[in-house]
DNA sequence: CTGAAAGCGCTTACAG
DNA sequence: CTGAAAGCGCTTACAG
């Protein structure tokens, strides 16, 4: 590897003047800063990043935390958050924690080992084993959370209004007519699930319907556990003529399993689903569903991540993006059976 | 930040002895380690992973470059990319290139800065501007390919055999009685697009059907294309009786705009992808495809990165992963019309 | 088993 | 506009 030094020697003058150079051209004359380009060149020198970053104790790398990484959902915020972070100079150090304390513990530490300035975390914890103490003591590293909700901790979070969402999808289903509308939540220890049940029973509430427990599903947010979800409504005396489910994997499985059974989507039941992952568009029937904007959660989480590392706190704790509610074919008027 | 020196004072030691403690605690003295390790946990020290690096010379990073992380089959193989660097001590640093030159460039450049001990490429080339040059001087930095393949490149590839799984799905398809059997290829700049088209090639020539040029359609992997494709081959004079995709993607949007031109699949015609994404099985019907290990190849990719890390080259260059042909609901035999 | 010292490759206040 | 010097926080041969 050729060095600072090897780049000065050659040229003539100190590393200090090579190091500006390539730092701040302006303060370097014209005519020294062109024989340092021109030895730059000639050499192959590259500034050694670690060795910048040690002195500077900035590492423009940020923490990425994803429950999994080979979730479309995630996936498609993880894009947004390296569209901000290259063009702010940042990259992306990349952890899937298989939604792992331990492993979220470990990545976490990097932060404390100055590997990373700071962490986007898609699941519902801080990622420091001493986080308490962290936030008490006020030397919490810049943190922020994305889709999730930190409970009693000082860390903005980006997300849609999940309840509201899953309030108006309810309303819409109830609006077609439907009496019986199930609900397939996700993962219950998660935020977010939690919230989308919520907005579910209180669009119940707000029509005055009972809420039936018997129509609510728990499930984990896999396709495979929307069809268990089916298998369980249709073995009911009275099923369901509507299904929300908490996202548009197990809105699929719950699909294929009726098609099996021969009821037909919307025409037997209307089924929904939330995310709106790309491919929902093209499922049969193209599937309405909750349109998340999930590049724009990852553009501003992380914007608002570097702004922190800039200084800048931001104004609020909440940031709450507009979600859309994307009527296609799943869904239909409740007809007479 | 409390230091490694702020411990050494804390102890009565030299910081060699502590770094010593941390690093290879048998050669300590056990009353000195332990008195040491208390010292730490009750300063919160955590050694500083960027003089670390800058001392070792070494990052425990590796650069993961990927044309589109939003993509499911990409993110796949990053997960087992990263269940590998994990249990190796390396960490990922992602680049999502958008398969655009410069951006590769600007990543790679990362590892000539030393902020990564190697990289994956996901495309098909080398990300290092000047990458002829490192090549015939031998100073190219350790680099593997998933996926693509890298021509007249020392680099060690991980891929399946994309022409054989392409012309086995194609016998595939012609064993079942079809005779116009279409292909919907993927960018065809890209290597592994090429083979499997030369796969489908090979398949009809040893079969003794002349190539249609008009079967053959130039898709981009993207849902959209697919719908293209069928409308294109919808419209020819003599329709094909299946069409093999490059991918399940390009496979949905076909099926998707067959239906709702009242065809039905397989009766009317027949359908397959490539890659077995998760979702395929849930297609409607259910997606003919081949299964690419996609864990496998990120594992496998890193293992063989790794192990170059650690001074062990790789016995051969190109390490090709099975592949299965995956019979689902999509195709069928060939029906008289 | 332990310490003093050198050094990894930079950047930056300070002085001129 | 430029250089000498200090220092970021570690690790490691060397010596004892």
């Amino acid at each position: 590897m050729v060095s600072i030094r090897q780049v000065a020697r050659q040229v003539g003058v100190s590393t200090a003047t090579v190091s500006r150079a390539l730092e701040r051209p302006h303060v370097v004359a014209e005519a020294t800063r062109q024989k340092i380009m021109a030895a730059v060149a000639k050499l192959g020198y590259t500034p050694n990043f670690q060795a910048r970053q040690l002195r500077t104790r900035k590492s423009h790398m940020i923490l990425v935390l994803v429950p999994d990484i080979g979730n479309p959902f995630f996936s498609e915020i993880i894009k947004g958050m390296e569209q901000v972070a290259h063009t702010r100079g940042y990259s992306l150090l990349l952890g899937d924690t298989h939604d792992d304390t331990e492993r979220e513990h470990h990545y976490g530490s990097r932060v404390m080992a100055r590997q990373a300035d700071g962490v986007i975390t898609l699941s519902a914890r801080i990622p420091f084993r001493n986080a308490r103490e962290l936030i008490s003591k006020g030397t919490l590293p810049p943190t922020v959370n994305a889709c999730e909700c930190l409970e009693n901790a000082p860390v903005p979070t980006v997300q849609i209004d999940n309840a509201a969402a899953a309030e108006k999808m309810t309303h819409f289903l109830l609006d077609l007519g439907h009496r019986r509308v199930a609900f397939v939540t996700g993962p219950l220890a998660s935020r977010l699930s939690v919230d989308r049940l919520k907005g579910y029973r209180k669009a119940l509430k707000t029509a005055g319907i009972e809420e039936k427990k018997e129509l609510i599903f728990n499930g984990d947010f896999l396709a495979e556990s929307g069809a268990v979800a089916a298998e369980k409504f249709l073995g009911l005396r009275s099923a369901p003529t509507a299904v929300f489910c908490s996202n548009d994997e197990m809105a699929l499985g719950l699909i294929r399993t009726l098609k099996a059974k021969g009821l037909r989507v919307p025409e037997d039941m209307s089924v929904a689903g939330f995310d709106d992952i790309p491919l929902a568009r093209y499922f049969d029937p193209p599937l309405t569903t909750i349109l998340q904007p999930k590049l724009d959660i990852g553009r501003e989480s992380m914007k608002i991540l570097c702004d922190m590392l800039d200084g800048r706190q931001p104004a609020q704790q909440d940031h709450t993006l507009p979600y859309q509610l994307v009527v296609r074919d799943s869904t239909g008027r409740r007809r007479a059976r």
